[in-house]
DNA sequence: TTGGTTCAATGGTTCAACCAATTTTGACGA
DNA sequence: TCGTCAAAATTGGTTGAACCATTGAACCAA
């Protein structure tokens, strides 16, 4: 039943470049190869190369000129965060966690105002979905469904978008996959906090709650939010 | 000495292509005509079309499969920020800005720790420049550019990306620029804000500062801050 | 030195042909 | 009648060769 992945030629050789790219095999602001010496070199047709140049160029790694060449971008100020899901991201990965919870505070607050009784009772559905499932594999998507409904019941393309190339970051890391199935239990708890926050209406506490800049008597209103049963 | 807008086919197909999806002239999920149908519809060769739906597959608006044909993706879920450089801003201004300012918070707070002396000493370059800028070109190019080199001070890559992905937006939308101009002392006094409180290197006093969650006590330690004549 | 011309290198585009994966078709047999 | 499977049609993927358009450098003349 699964799609066998397609093997273009096109897809290796964006890889092979970006990797380059990437590398430092090409220091920033130096030109490629000429594409008909590096389509020889990569054994690969030209036109193909160009293929993979015009997917590099949206990626904002590659600029071409007629007449003058094909220039590496400075990538630190011409990608985006996709650019992220093609390195290595053990240093970064704290950043990336740190963004996603400022986010997450977001989008929290912002349903607060935004979402729907349906929309807060998918929220509630997919919750309790997760904790029948038994496969990993199943409790780890479930788990980016219950996001990405999350996201989606603020009404705010921009913090989708936004959403959208974070968990593709997070998606492609093993690292992310493990640490959430080790805490299944913190997933829970995670779940059924923000759907009660939500349900509570109050955007302004709801973005305190998650960025920690709690006073003392919203603490304990916040705890009282979240001890309560929910109905 | 301005270079001529390469007119590439190319470009001209991808904006077309861009356009009628974001457009709905094909629907999600359904399929473009075929690529030697649609190239000839748009008085173009195969490969040109190739070229540009290889790009537009790095957008994450279309996917391309071999003996299935050419699918458009549901770019709310497969797209990223740089999306929305190429759609109609106007409802969504106050998000983007919204995104904006929760960026700026967090940098500011990361720069509080991250930032080197000679980063301060290079915001302070900048923003005194800026008060010597007479042309408005120059001055919107300098507040990208003090807004860039803050964003750089944290060390913190992810959130460069994501400041270039915003920075593209706002640029790509006059409303931005045109305010910016006639809120030109706003700026200054922003400038200055900034930098006062990364000098302060109190992190979470910073945060809580540009997102308005300060206690009664803190925001009298702010106000002084604030007063306070820079060395 | 200045200004323009020529020329080589480079990316941009097109054509025609063939390969490979998928879907559709329809004949065949149970 | 229904299901099966092989052939055919459709679709994207790749290739080679050729030519166009732009750029920059080298060269030459005023």
């Amino acid at each position: 039943m699964n799609k066998v992945q397609s093997i273009r030629a096109v897809d290796q050789v964006v890889r092979t470049l970006r990797q380059q790219i990437l590398g430092g095999v090409y220091n920033i602001g130096t030109r490629l190869p000429a594409e008909r010496s590096l389509s020889a070199e990569m054994g690969v047709n030209r036109l193909t190369l160009r293929a993979a140049i015009s997917h590099l160029e949206a990626e904002g790694l590659l600029k071409a000129q007629q007449g003058q060449g094909v220039t590496v971008c400075d990538f630190h100020h011409t990608a985006s965060l996709e650019l992220l899901r093609y390195l290595p991201l053990d240093e970064r990965l704290s950043e990336v966690l740190s963004l996603r919870q400022l986010l997450l505070a977001e989008a929290v607050s912002a349903a607060c105002s935004s979402a729907t009784e349906g929309d807060i009772n998918r929220l509630k559905s997919i919750a309790d979905q997760q904790m029948r499932h038994s496969n990993e594999h199943e409790f780890v998507d479930g788990d980016h469904h219950f996001f990405s409904v999350l996201v989606e019941s603020t009404h705010n393309f921009t913090l989708q978008l936004l959403y959208n190339s974070i968990s593709r970051i997070t998606a492609s890391q093993s690292a992310w996959t493990e640490h959430l199935i080790t805490n299944r239990q913190q997933a829970f708890s995670s779940y059924q906090a923000f759907i009660k926050l939500i349900a509570h209406r109050n955007p302004a506490l709801a973005k305190k709650t998650l960025l920690g800049h709690l006073s003392e008597t919203e603490t304990t209103e916040v705890t009282a939010i979240l001890t309560r049963t929910s109905s």
